[in-house]
DNA sequence: ATTATCTATAGATCTATAGATAATGC
DNA sequence: ATTATCTATAGATCTATAGATAATGC
C-alpha cells in the first residue's frame, strides 16, 4: 500500500542524506526498512521511479524554501536574499540538492506545476526577465555545486563572490524597462 | 614503459568521450588498449590515477583553449568573448568537462601551475578582481551543466541567456577601480 | 482472492592481487 | 635480471524476475 511506498522513501531519503547518491541501491534501501529488495518491485517499477520520487522530494523543498523567503521579506525580494535562502537550502541537504538538480529531471514524476511554483520566486525577484532568471540561476546553481565540489581554493571568500554576483544581476534589474510578471 | 602509458590514457580518453564516466572502467579501458586489466596495473596504481590523468587533460585543454582566445582577441578579452569560447570548449568534449570540472580536482596529480594557467585569462579579463573573477566563473560553468544536463527548457534563448550574464559582470568591471593584474 | 513478502537466482558488472610465463635489456 | 603480460580468482557489488508462501480483505 502507499504507506509502505512512502516508507520506502523516506528510507531512500534518508540513505541519501546520510550517505550519497553512490551508496543508493535497492539492496541498502531495503535493508533501511527491513524488508528484502525484491519486495520493493511491488511498490516502484524500478530504481528509476524511486529516483524520481527524491527529484520530487527535492522539488518540493526548494519551492518551499524560496516561498518561504518571500513569505518573511514581502513583495521585492532581494537576489541577495533570495540567494542566501538557496545556497542554504543546497547545502543544508546537498545529497539531495545533487540528485535534484545535477541530473536530468524526470519530468513525468513530477507533480504538476511544481517546477514552476519552485521558479516563480525568482521570475518575480527579477521582474519577469527572464534571460536575467536563467543566467542568475546559473550563476547560483555555478556557485552551489562548486562549492559542492570542494573546486574553491581553501581560504576563498564565498560570501564576496556571492555579494558580487548578485550586485552585477541586481544593477541588471535597475537598468531594464519593468516587464510583468503577473 | 612511459609509451604504454601514453596509449592507456588515450584509450580513456576515447572511451570516456564516446561512453562517458561510467563506461570507464579498467576492464573497458584495457580492452581498448587491446591487453588484459590486470596489465594496467603496472602502469597505473589504481583507477584513481587514470581518472587524475583524464583531470590533466581537461585542465591543459581549457588552459590552451583559453590562452587560444587572448592571443586571437588581443589583450582586453570581453566576457562574451571569453565566454563564448568556454562553453564551445564544454560541448566539444562534454564528457571530458564533467569528469574535469564537476568533482573534486585530484590537485596532487596536476602538472605544477596548470590550475593557475588556465585561471590567468579571466583573471586578466576582470582586471584581476577575484570576487568578480569567480562569481562569472560560477556563472558560466552553471551556464555549461545546466545546458549538459538539459535543465533548460526546450525552447530556451541560452544565446540571451549567456549575454545577459555577461553584459551584468561586464557592468561591474567597468565600475570598479582597476586593480592590478600582472 | 489478492497482495506482500520471501528465497533463490539469473546475469551482469566491478577493482585489484597472486603467481606463472613470456619477452626484453644487460 | 627485470619487466610486461597473462590466467585465475578473491571478494564485492548491482538490478530485476520467477515462483512459493504467508498474510489480509471480502
Amino acid at each position: 500500500m502507499a504507506d509502505r511506498a512512502r516508507q520506502i522513501m523516506a528510507a531512500a531519503r534518508e540513505l541519501l542524506d546520510a550517505e550519497g547518491p553512490d551508496a543508493l541501491s535497492m539492496r541498502r534501501i531495503a535493508e533501511h526498512v527491513g524488508i528484502r529488495a525484491p519486495s520493493l518491485y511491488k511498490h516502484f517499477p524500478d530504481k528509476a521511479a524511486v529516483e524520481a520520487g527524491l527529484q520530487a522530494q527535492g522539488m518540493t523543498r526548494l519551492a518551499e524554501d524560496m516561498e518561504a523567503v518571500e513569505a518573511r521579506t514581502g513583495a521585492d525580494v532581494s537576489l541577495l536574499v533570495l540567494a542566501r535562502a538557496y545556497r542554504r537550502h543546497a547545502l543544508t541537504s546537498p545529497h539531495l540538492y545533487r540528485i535534484t538538480h545535477s541530473r536530468p529531471l524526470a519530468r513525468t514524476a513530477l507533480p504538476e506545476g511544481l517546477e514552476d511554483r519552485a521558479a516563480m520566486p525568482l521570475a518575480r525577484a527579477v521582474h519577469g526577465d527572464i534571460d536575467i532568471a536563467r543566467s542568475f540561476w546559473a550563476f547560483a546553481h555555478g556557485m552551489v555545486v562548486l562549492e559542492l565540489d570542494g573546486r574553491f581554493p581553501p581560504g576563498a571568500d564565498l560570501d564576496a563572490a556571492w555579494r558580487t554576483g548578485c550586485e552585477a544581476f541586481a544593477r541588471m534589474i535597475r537598468n531594464k524597462p519593468r516587464k510583468d510578471t503577473a
